[in-house]
DNA sequence: GATTTATCTGAACAATCGTTCAAAACCAAG
DNA sequence: CTTGGTTTTGAACGATTGTTCAGATAAATC
């Protein structure tokens, strides 16, 4: 046998993407073979390397399509002054992640499984978000909108906080995730804010 | 050739558990054999077995013995009053997390390596973790100590950010890691004490 | 010194790994 | 129908995987 009835790269490919991202998230990507991949996408092994070089390669894209895909979506928050940018983008980043569950798992988990030069690449991306929350913080500083010791610490702080949400929060649950938005934008906002009650009634 | 001059199994089964500590946390679980392991040890792939009776048993133990290390540490914090609890627990948790960056990782990426027994047993011990925060926190809501919406979802959100710490900080770089335990208790201070009007409606 | 026990080697096992490629079968265009 | 390009199969490659075990050597015990 040789080429399948029906069988065509635009159908396949996302499949094969679909499929790696789906196998690498569950079982990591040094525990997935190439031949489970192909067998989800319902083809033989062989014909996975008409869509990527290498299993190397895949992974990479996999994982710098979501990063690209993050940085998009971050830089069209609206503007205005800080504390509004700080919720938007609190919620943004609970909601954007909480619907690529599996891309999210992926960018942050197998980061060692990447060569160096993929490595490097992958981690200017990921730097480049953080520097996005880390400016929101020094200009709400700068603007005496906040009060903080240093917004480095605080942006890898928050980041890390609003990435753990996908950690535990299933929908269907106790609560919703706009529940969860309001509840971790009450915590971010408490963080920057002097303590004591001093702003109001 | 056979016994080698000066084996002995009180030397060489920590050496097993170090190397397979070092190695799982640096390139993962599946991605490491017991060749590498072995050839770290100086020793053959087949004298493992003389201390684990499989990999994924090698990896549950270093997995579980973290855990109740770290569960037998924080029932030694001091009882108090929430806040000073609180306290207490976030410096513990950062130091703690710091000394043992390779068991950290370990806990926290390779769970999916688990097999499903193995998985169940981590995950309880977790919970009983999380669990200590929690009590914190409705201990301090009950004393009108805090004002928190949800202590589940803070305890979850502080264990994420305090976590978080090990990714991200060096010793020897900008900042001490006490200046780090200081700020950090500094965001979750403000996190649980009323900002004035910052609650949502 | 003799005997027992502890520890390791080195070879072997079947299974699986990522990857390549010629040949085959399908699809699209003329 | 014919031609040319696209897509997949299926077999094959050498390398590596976790694990077992008989035999050999060192250490401990008597």
């Amino acid at each position: 046998m040789a080429r399948t009835a029906g069988s065509h790269s635009d159908v396949t490919g996302p499949r094969v993407r679909a499929a790696a991202l789906s196998l690498f998230a569950r079982h990591g990507y040094a525990a997935v073979s190439m031949r489970q991949i192909a067998r989800d996408v319902g083809v033989q092994a062989g014909a996975l390397y008409n869509y990527t070089p290498d299993k190397q390669t895949l992974l990479f894209e996999l994982m710098r399509d979501h990063m690209v895909e993050l940085l998009e979506a971050v830089d069209g928050l609206p503007a205005g002054p800080p504390m509004e940018r700080l919720e938007h983008f609190v919620r943004f980043h609970i909601a954007f992640h909480h619907d690529r569950p599996d891309a999210v798992f992926i960018a942050y988990m197998e980061l060692r499984n990447l060569d160096p030069d993929n490595f490097s690449e992958i981690e200017a991306l990921r730097s480049r978000y953080e520097a996005v929350l880390e400016s929101i913080f020094s200009d709400g500083v700068t603007a005496q909108a906040f009060e903080l010791r240093d917004a480095k610490v605080a942006a890898m702080a928050v980041i890390a906080m609003l990435t753990g949400v996908n950690t535990w929060f299933r929908a269907g649950g106790r609560l919703s995730l706009s529940a969860v938005q309001d509840h971790y934008w009450d915590m971010v906002h408490k963080m920057v804010v002097s303590a004591g009650g001093s702003i109001q009634p």
